[in-house]
DNA sequence: GCACTTGCTTGCAAAATGCAAGTGCTTGCT
DNA sequence: AGCAAGCACTTGCATTTTGCAAGCAAGTGC
């Protein structure tokens, strides 16, 4: 096993909440996760590791492991392929959006321009909310498409 | 040294924006130096090492670099004692302030909660316009006495 | 001159990461 | 039924990054 699982229960090295949020999401990675999972409708692993960052099977399942655990994340198997699985944001997980759009806009005010976001930019500076209902609506479809037998996320 | 210096001009390894934020911002420290400049009017190295995260020197001292690299921090010694360094956010570093906001937000919201943190907690969801500008006026004073003779910041 | 502070650097052990190659389960095809 | 292929990982190992303790030069206070 790559690292142990870092439950938030564990004992804080800081009484500070921003380093708290830090030991969860304060890495290279997980919130790379969170990005595919929210704005760009993935829930596969295959689907992950195909993201333009190329991220280490080990790592992949490392992050998996911590989102799971943490509560961020779910998952089910797919319900046409048992050996497909499928996983989705919580709204604990959900819920980490206005950090990543804060982190969108400041890129989008400081970083060379990238064409491939520049979608997500602009929706972002427009209308936030708009974006916001538009994105959790998207992924409530597809909740009540995969998840109708359950009462998760 | 620990770590080559990574400039935002540097190769990037993803055209998406959150991953290059998080190339700059991505780790459990780069964030920690921010909130101690922005929210405890931290300004010299021996500060940063008193935080309860107990960074390490090395680290300290790459970081400390890093952020300057990227523009995000300005030193200067400190008038007063040659042997001392002053450092500031810049407004580029001060942006980040919604995304740190965003954290405190969701730490609140999920995670144990911390004395030590409550103040900022209360302020951030009372008014959290009015803490920004509160602390941007504090570090505006700040500046006033130590960067008069500068352009910077 | 001398002890002390300050902002680092250095050396080394431990941990995290990246890469390539498996492993075991399921599935589709024949 | 048999077999190749897909899928979600795991494993081993080299490289990189961290963490800790110790040092060190430049300045300051006496």
């Amino acid at each position: 096993m790559t690292a142990k699982a870092a439950t938030s229960k564990s004992i804080q090295r800081s009484p500070c909440v921003v380093s708290n949020v830090l030991e969860i999401i304060g890495d290279r990675w997980t919130l790379l996760l969170v990005r595919d999972l929210l704005f760009f409708n993935k829930h596969e692993y295959k689907e992950f590791l195909a993201s333009p960052e190329n991220i280490a099977t080990n790592i992949l399942a490392d992050r998996l492991k911590k989102l799971l655990n943490e509560g961020l994340v779910g998952e089910i198997i797919h319900p046409e392929n048992k050996s497909r699985k499928l996983y989705y944001l919580t709204s604990k997980g959900k819920d980490l959006m206005p950090i990543l759009l804060e982190m969108v806009k400041w890129g989008a005010a400081y970083l060379p321009e990238t064409k491939e976001m520049k979608l997500i930019f602009e929706r972002v500076k427009n209308d936030p909310e708009l974006l916001k209902t538009q994105v959790l609506d998207s992924l409530e479809q597809w909740e009540k498409q995969m998840l109708k037998a359950n009462g998760t996320a």
